[in-house]
DNA sequence: CTCAATGTATTACTGACTTAATACAACAAT
DNA sequence: ATTGTTGTATTAAGTCAGTAATACATTGAG
């Protein structure tokens, strides 16, 4: 894992994306712990509080629980997981089709793309 | 047109996504004349500073010249249209599907998921 | 009891972005 | 020539999100 420094996507909703990809995907767990506000800051080189605003934002959506004095872990509502799973991929899906069709695609130009895609690596 | 006041993504940068959108998707035609300076900046409510902020990426693009007194125009070189059509839309695929694997989404469940796209409208 | 690890809170700095006011420049129309 | 429209440049200031520095709070381990 690792943030963008020359982004100008703020490097807090950068991590949140990241774990919240993580938790979603299942590379962590459900009740799983995660790393750290300082540990993550050391591995990220950035501030912890920057990284705390990140984990602030993931209990927002009640991804992740705090144990005070022991750590912050993945939620154990495993029904939680799949539907910010399911929401998350419906909404990165509608503004990409959106803004594919604004540039005047439709969804069978756009479907070619993405079969073709892997074709030139 | 209109921009999005509470969008953390800058005022100027959304003009820029705008005009490019409507060059590329062919809204504005090649050798258009393009709403000048002051009159999108009355329309959007914003500074004129930062609508010609906008027009600056443009032009650096390539996608618009100016006329010094007459206005600012859409290239004729519509080659270099095509050419920035393509060239967007490939990159927002890419970056979409390598969000979705990231989630854990395969090929064939983003076309799934895109081919039901207006189902629940 | 002390220490080490954890999360939390407070405060302040910084820089990007925006706005604003104003002036200048070029040219077409009248 | 004058006027109006266009783009351009300059300078200053304000705002706000992001980041950082630092101190505080809680609790389990030893």
């Amino acid at each position: 894992m690792a943030v963008d420094f020359e982004n100008s996507i703020p490097i807090y909703l950068q991590v949140v994306e990241q774990l919240k990809s993580d938790i979603i995907s299942g590379k962590f767990s459900a009740g799983e712990r995660l790393p750290s506000v300082r540990d993550l800051a050391l591995q990220l080189k950035v501030n912890p509080n920057t990284v705390q605003k990140a984990f602030t934002e993931l209990e927002d959506m009640g991804l992740v629980f705090t144990e005070r004095t022991n750590g912050k872990f993945v939620t154990e509502d495993i029904a939680l997981i799949a539907k910010h799973k399911q929401e998350h991929a419906d909404i990165i899906t509608q503004k990409y089709m959106k803004t594919m069709e604004k540039i005047g695609f439709d969804k069978s130009e756009v479907i070619f793309l993405i079969n073709n895609l892997g074709g030139n690596r």
